[in-house]
Parts: C-alpha cells; sequence; structure tokens
DNA sequence: ATACCATCCTAACGAGCGCTCGTTTGGAGA
DNA sequence: TCTCCAAACGAGCGCTCGTTAGGATGGTAT
C-alpha cells in the first residue's frame, strides 16, 4: 500500500508488452494487442506512455538499470581477480535468467527505438562492455587470463552469457547460479581436458 | 555468359532484401523499401516471389544451406576429434564472416516466417546442432573434452561463434580464418592461463 | 455537495502496409 | 513482320497501424 502502486494498470501494461516484445518482436506487436491482453482498449495505452517508442524505451532503461546496478559493486569490490571474474559471470547470468524477457528485449528489440534512443542504447553496451574490459585487463595484467585482448576476451565472456535467453528455461534442472557457475567454469578453463 | 543469369533482378532482390532484413528488420522493412533500393516498382516483386514471406523463405533456406554443406564433410571426415572440432569451430566461423546479412538474417529474423516455415527452421537448428553433438560426444568419449554435458558444451562453442555477426567486419584486422582460430583457441583452451 | 483528475471508453484519422490487377514494354523466336 | 511472354508499371484494394479527440465514470480531496 501507501504510495506504491503496483500490479497497476502502467505496471501490467509494461510487463505485458516486455513479453510480447520478446515473443513476437516490436513491429510484429501491435499496441491493440498488448492493450487486449491487459484487457483495455488500444487508445487508453495512451494514458500511461505517449508512445508506443516510449513503452519500448522505458523496457530497455529499466532492463539497463539491472544490469549496471548489478555489475558495479562486482567490479568496484575490493576481492581477487579470479573471484571477482567469476562472480561478475555469475551476476551477469542472474539478471538475465530473472528476467528473461527484459534480456532479450534489451539484447534484440533495442534497435527498433528512435534513432536518438538507439544511439543511447549503443553508449550504454559501450559502457558496460568497458566496465567488462577492465577486469578483463586486470586479469591479464596480474598473470590469471591468457588473453592478451582484452576486448575480444570480454565479447566472448559476454557471447556465452547473452546467449542463455534463448535456451534457459527458469523451470529447467539448472539455477541462474548453477548456470553462471557452468558458463564461468566453460569460459575460463575451456572445454579441453586439462591433465594431459 | 551461358546459362546462369547472374545479377538478375531476382538476385539483386534477394541480395538487397537480406542486406535491409539484416539492417532493419523483416517488419521494419517495406515491401517498396526494397523495390526502390533494386530500381523497381513494388509491385513488380511479385515478378520474383510469391509473398514478403517467400522472399524471407528463400534467404533464410540458402543460409541454413550454407551452413549444412559446410559442415557435414567436415564431420564426416577420417580425422582425430582434435582437430575435426577445430577445423568445425574455423568453417562455422567462415560461413558466418563470408555473407554476414545472410546469418544475421538466419539468427535473427527467421522467427517471423509463416508458422509453418518457423517450424521448419526449428528442425533444421535441432538438426545442426545434433551434428555438433555427435562431434563432442566424440571429444568427450576419447577423452579430449573435459565437460559432461554435450548438449550444454554445443551450445556454448556455437554461442560465441553465433554473436560473430555482431562484430565482426570484413574490413577489419582480422581474417574469417583468424577469428575462428581465436575462438577455438578461447573455446578449448579458455581463457586462463593453463601454467600456474 | 462539489470540483477535480486520472483512467478508460468509443470513434475516427491519415498513413502505410502487403498484395492484386489490367496494361505496357521490349526482346526472342517463327 | 508477327507473335508471344516475362518483366515491370502504376493505380488502387482492403486492411491494420500508431495516434488523437471528446466524452463518460468513479474515486478523492475540499
Amino acid at each position: 500500500m501507501a504510495t506504491a502502486t503496483t500490479n497497476s494498470t502502467r505496471d501490467q501494461l509494461f510487463h505485458t508488452a516486455s513479453q510480447m516484445f520478446c515473443e513476437k518482436g516490436f513491429h510484429a506487436t501491435s499496441i491493440r494487442d498488448i492493450a487486449e491482453r491487459v484487457g483495455i482498449q488500444g487508445g487508453s495505452i495512451y494514458s500511461h506512455f505517449e508512445s508506443k517508442d516510449d513503452l519500448l524505451w522505458s523496457i530497455v532503461q529499466h532492463a539497463a538499470d539491472r544490469f549496471f546496478s548489478a555489475i558495479r559493486p562486482v567490479a568496484g569490490a575490493d576481492m581477487g581477480i579470479t573471484q571477482k571474474l567469476r562472480k561478475a559471470v555469475i551476476t551477469h547470468a542472474e539478471v538475465i535468467t530473472s528476467d528473461l524477457d527484459a534480456a532479450a528485449v534489451y539484447t534484440v528489440e533495442w534497435r527498433h527505438l528512435s534513432p536518438e534512443r538507439r544511439a543511447e542504447v549503443t553508449k550504454l553496451r559501450d559502457e558496460y562492455e568497458s566496465i567488462w574490459r577492465t577486469m578483463v585487463d586486470q586479469g591479464i595484467r596480474e598473470g590469471y587470463l591468457a588473453a592478451s585482448d582484452a576486448a575480444g576476451a570480454s565479447r566472448f565472456i559476454l557471447s556465452s552469457l547473452n546467449y542463455l535467453f534463448t535456451w534457459f528455461r527458469p523451470d529447467g534442472p539448472l539455477t541462474a547460479e548453477e548456470v553462471g557457475t557452468l558458463i564461468a567454469d566453460y569460459t575460463f578453463d575451456g572445454l579441453r581436458r586439462r591433465t594431459v
């Protein structure tokens, strides 16, 4: 109660749009589709969002926020780079798995935003990647990582993580932390058997 | 010359559509957009393709074909699993990098096909992944790979490969083979320094 | 009781969509 | 020269899109 109006129509619209943009894509989902699923008329959406672009934008912004506020404490933590990198991978996996729809929209549908906002997202992604580059750089300098190219290595780490939303299911056999740990193992130790 | 009618209008439409579907997405690209870029009227497209869905379908089919006919000889080759897996990674990377637009459409836009064709693509992807699973399985049985879950390991391999189209540029510093070799190194040896 | 405001409705707008159709065009074969 | 046909034109069909306008409704604060 009190100030927060959770499960308000706006929240329902936000959540439903996230779901449908993930499921069918932004342009294949109409304003009326979303409204119908929430139980109101198409035009009524405009009491809550200024435009369809605004609706997508608020979803993308919220998703970006979640990634940043999850990774920043890890990147800034006072811990060994070995554990920090593992922790970062698990954290990223947890953000994705805790809201697959949002992750999918953030990864795939963001490019249908208005040109200005698309540029803004590009900037955010660069910023996020540079946080990873800094960590990887430290790993290289301290001799923990063998890679020489921090940017390439960061991309490699993020690629398997960002693939997660295509196959991970919350009702599957793995928890978010298990899946994060598995990816961390694969990423840092490789698939090949160590002892030869 | 002779029989082949390359650079025919149909080929131009195919190529241009592939480009624009990659660039803006299927639903954000109109029939008239494509036609204009080729230099004909919107209606004229229907002299070459039955529908917009048909156009997308032919692009997706062609892309799938390229993956299959590239990987099958490798999977069936008489060579050690160590080299076979490396060769397979490089091959997949070459297919992607040799036509980034097609790879992007095949990876991202296929889901906007008609339901029947979407199901067909799902089947193809499963089939393709099972080729990889068979190779990975062999790698596990022969003790080359440490992983215990062939499906998960296959997904891990393909995830960094399928991320390629988002950042690889043919005019960049790396060739297709170099990038394939790099990904193979990362994937099988891991980012961590081996000797501790 | 009254005023207010957010929310939702119905109805409609203009634009653009995929696609069709009757027609024109221009080159190849007889 | 005449015939044929694929390819392209250009108008326009039916429809859906995102968005807007004006009015009803119902709860809250005065």
